[in-house]
DNA sequence: CTATGTAAACAAC
DNA sequence: GTTGTTTACATAG
């Protein structure tokens, strides 16, 4: 992450690069008009916010879209964008004609002329998204059909037309389905035509990362000293290689559509984001703010260094951001704060005292604020990245000498956050004491709330995760015991494979048994047709947990997915941040998920043929905990869905959660595998099938039902969580009512694990898998149930295989037993029942096996004696 | 973890 | 076959 040369980097330090260190994309970006004009022009319609900001356009007041100045909104109508369109098109198209003239006199051709052929031919720097997006504001109305989004494609970026995979228009058919800024012109039933949302029409076109380069388009690199292999950990110092090919790129991004306020919580100084980070890669070495005397001499820029990237100071003491560059760096220019031969990159606030801030021989990249006293904050002979904020007392965060990538935050005290001679990545937060997280030669964090001391060795992490040891030999989670299922998200070698041992899964059934969990459904589901406001009311009526811990405990339901089409996997959205600046502070930078109240509206795109949501998380908070904790800062994965603010979560928990609906508790891919120590537990996956039309779905569908409102809000605790509904006093949804009736339903040991219906190839190329090979993408479903008991007239292989069988109450089914007349047809029936169910059925109610030797003992007759014992032996042999 | 790219199943026409 | 929807999975950052 840290040594990429992206195009933001270069392009600012164009006058500091020289052409030896010049990458092909910056080649692109000076020598390719088409290229060049879009993302650099300011006058472009497509220009970047981060190349478009200045101090005016991007105060507070301007930059979330909402509340657009209204010269700011006439900019990016598409009447407009079709303006600035026109110089892009007749760029473009000098780009084709050159290409064509070009191939017919290829001999001939210069060394200039044949680079920038190919760069034309190279594949475009923009995502699919941004060249629908491009097509469709160059069309008059707006409008386009498939056919002609991919002819606008094709005709102004070539790639695609001679050299892409046919694909890439199921590509682009994909993105036009997923993306809510799509939307489908209903009417006509062929060619439908496509126009971009309200909101999307102001085009927010996103500096490229990198340059896309696909195994089958890839390029050698133009660089010359440039060698395959691993990427060095310390940077060249020939020039100003500030690690920001990422970050600055989101704030900066963030920035520009993100409420007003969003700045605040990263940057110290209420000056546009954008503004700094002019002000990191200008020339300008400078210090804006009033440092104290002494620090300010210690970090006086030595001439041979490069550039002191930025200084931001605040309401607290010291705030030291500087980076020295290279071999050039003067010793002693930061010697207060540590000698650095490397980069130092330090971005963020402090309001109380740091002490000091990235001493390195390495690069030491601080992202973050501390609100309270932080004493090293990166100190590291490699790389440091530390992202976060620690309010309260930092000690140590990232000492290493080798790579630290700490994310996350700390509300408490943290002494030791991560140090480590090999490789530490810390991701989470901790609202409490850490002693240490992380001393290790590769570990990965994920710290709870109550570590006090991290494991210190490998070995010692790999004992609390013996799963993990033989697939790895790293660590890739856990400070604590956890059970995790499925794949985890490091890279494909290390992931994990789907294969579970059995003990995992007994676990997290025994946490799901346990454990407290609740049940929510929506019950109000309404769809307000129109293209101006398309909105859906949503309400969530939770039933407590069992095992609640008090009565002023609530849940708030927190949808990990609600995407447009409430898809469980349309993961790729991201918000309109309408939280009040208050409210961020309560927020978690760890997971992307949407917080709702029990009752909220939501904008959601819509889908006429159904509708999903899965993946409901209930987190159980007390009074003192935040309303509001699962939000990502600034982002997350649901576009087009205002957030509520805190406020209104925290009405609307009070006031009207508490309607009990308990829904089937179906598991999905991730509700095991979140059952968590916290008490929360994802629970559920259904599909809806709102007209009922659909019957694509081989899944058990359960209808969302209006439910009357007759029920008062009421808490039910854990002794009546299992009474009838009518003595709480409450009226269920019909089809859930019957579901909760079902035993075999709720039982999650009732349940057989078959993968998800609906599109995907899995359908037809993934087997089915048996508890041993838990999927993570498997559901629970109820094993349906079967003709009881033996039956004389099949042959024994087609007994039908029932625990049932075998009574669990033989006093009251004697008669039935004696009545069997063919012993070896039922020896083999019992055989068949060990070979199959009987060893998982056996495990869950080890009671059974007393029952059956009681049975045995008292009641079989004297021909029966014999087998008798060979029975006992097998089920003693597979229970144990 | 997010954003993006790719392949493909499947439905409806 | 085309268009649209949805899923799985890969990968960079």
């Amino acid at each position: 992450m840290t040594c990429h040369p992206s195009p933001l980097v270069q392009g600012v330090f164009t006058n500091q690069a020289t052409s030896s260190t010049i990458s092909r994309t910056s080649l692109s970006m000076t020598e390719t008009p088409m290229l060049a004009n879009i993302v650099t022009s300011p006058d472009s319609g497509f220009s970047s916010p981060t190349w478009h900001c200045n101090a005016t356009d991007s105060t507070p007041n301007t930059v979330g879209h909402k509340s657009l100045p209204r010269r700011l909104n006439q900019d990016f109508t598409a009447v407009a964008a079709q303006i600035r369109l026109e110089n892009f098109l007749s760029t473009t198209k000098r780009n084709q004609d050159f290409l064509r003239s070009d191939s017919s006199t290829e001999s001939g051709a210069d060394p200039h002329q044949l680079s920038t052929r190919s760069a034309l031919l190279e594949r475009p720097m923009y995502s699919y998204m941004d060249l629908i997006k491009m097509a469709i504001l160059s069309s008059k109305d707006g409008e386009m059909t498939f056919q002609e989004i991919i002819s606008w494609i094709e005709t102004h970026f070539p790639f695609f037309k001679y050299k892409a995979k046919e694909s890439w228009k199921n590509s682009v058919r994909h993105n036009l389905s997923l993306h809510a800024d799509f939307m489908k012109i209903e009417g006509k039933k062929k060619g439908a035509k496509w126009k971009l949302a309200d909101y999307a029409r102001k085009y927010h076109m996103k500096l490229p990362k990198t340059q896309y380069v696909t195994k089958k388009t890839q390029v050698p690199n133009v660089s010359t000293n440039s060698k395959k292999g691993l990427k060095p950990i310390l940077p060249k110092a020939n020039f100003a290689l500030v690690p920001l090919t990422s970050i600055g790129h989101q704030i900066l991004q963030s920035s520009s559509h993100l409420s007003p306020s969003f700045g605040h919580n990263l940057l110290p100084s209420s000056r546009p984001i954008a503004s700094l980070g002019h002000q990191m890669f200008s020339s300008s070495i400078q210090p804006m703010s009033p440092f104290p005397q002494q620090i300010q001499s210690s970090i006086r820029p030595s001439a041979s260094v490069g550039s002191i990237a930025s200084l931001e100071s605040l309401t607290g003491s010291v705030v030291l951001v500087g980076s020295t560059v290279g071999q050039k760096s003067s010793p002693g220019s930061l010697a207060s704060h540590g000698s650095s031969s490397g980069v130092v990159t330090t971005f963020g606030s402090s309001s109380g005292v740091v002490t000091a801030l990235g001493s390195s021989s390495g690069v030491v990249t601080s992202l973050g604020s501390s609100s309270g006293v932080v004493t090293t904050f990166g100190s590291s002979s490699r790389v440091v990245t530390s992202l976060g904020s620690s309010s309260r007392v930092v000690t140590t965060f990232g000492s290493s000498s080798g790579v630290v990538t700490s994310l996350g935050s700390s509300s408490r005290v943290v002494t030791t956050f991560g140090s480590s001679s090999g490789v530490v990545t810390s991701l989470g937060s901790s609202s409490g004491v850490v002693t240490a997280l992380g001393s290790s030669d590769s570990i990965s964090l994920l710290t709870s709330p109550t570590v006090t001391k991290a494991p210190q060795s490998q070995e010692s992490v790999s004992a609390h995760r013996p799963n993990f040891k033989q697939q790895t030999g790293k660590v890739s989670s856990v400070s604590h015991p956890r059970i995790i299922l499925g794949k985890s998200r490091k890279s494909s070698r290390q992931r994990q494979k789907v294969t579970t041992s059995q003990t995992s899964f007994d676990n997290r059934k025994s946490l799901l048994n346990g454990s407290k969990y609740a049940a929510l459904e929506p019950i109000d589901i309404q769809i307000l047709d129109g293209d101006s406001k398309q909105e859906t009311k949503i309400v969530f009526h939770l039933k407590t947990a069992k095992n609640s811990l008090s009565e002023n405990q609530f849940f708030t339901s927190s949808v990990d997915v609600l995407s447009p089409t409430f898809s469980p996997h349309s993961e790729r959205y991201s918000v309109e941040n309408n939280l009040p600046n208050e409210g961020q502070k309560n927020m978690s930078n760890t997971g992307n998920r949407l917080t709702l109240a029990p009752a909220c509206n939501c904008r959601i795109k819509k889908s006429s043929k159904q509708m999903y949501y899965s993946e409901r998380r209930l987190c159980c908070n007390t009074e003192n905990e935040p309303k509001c904790k699962k939000l990502k800062l600034g982002e997350s994965s649901l576009k087009g869905l205002p957030l509520m603010s805190i406020e209104n979560i925290s009405n609307s928990i009070k006031d009207t959660h508490e309607i009990a609906t308990p829904v089937v508790l179906k598991e999905n891919r991730n509700s095991l595998n979140s059952a968590r120590n916290d008490g929360s537990l994802i629970v559920s996956s259904k599909q809806v099938d709102i007209e009922q039309k659909n019957t694509r779905s081989r899944r058990k569908q359960i209808l969302v039902q209006r439910i009357p409102d007759v029920s008062p809000p009421k808490i039910i605790s854990s002794s009546d969580y299992n009474k009838q509904e009518t003595d709480l006093n409450m009226i269920l949804n019909p089809s859930t009512s019957s579901v909760l009736s079902n035993e075999r339903i709720i039982n999650p040991e009732h349940c057989s694990i078959t993968p998800p219906a609906g599109g995907g190839r899995f359908m037809s190329s993934t087997p089915k898998h048996s508890p041993m090979e838990y999927r993570m993408t498997d559901f629970l479903d109820v094993t349906p149930d079967q003709p009881v008991s033996f039956n004389q007239s099949l042959s024994p292989q087609n007994q039908p295989i029932l625990l049932n069988d075998i009574p669990l109450n033989p006093q009251s089914q004697q008669n039935s037993f004696n009545d069997i007349p063919n012993d070896s047809a039922y020896n083999q029936h019992i055989s068949n029942v060990l070979d199959t169910s009987l060893p998982d059925a056996i495990s869950l109610d080890l009671s059974l096996l007393d029952s059956i030797e009681t049975y045995l003992n008292g009641n079989l007759n004297e021909s029966f004696q014999t087998s008798r014992f060979s029975l006992t032996q097998d089920l003693t042999k597979h229970c144990f």
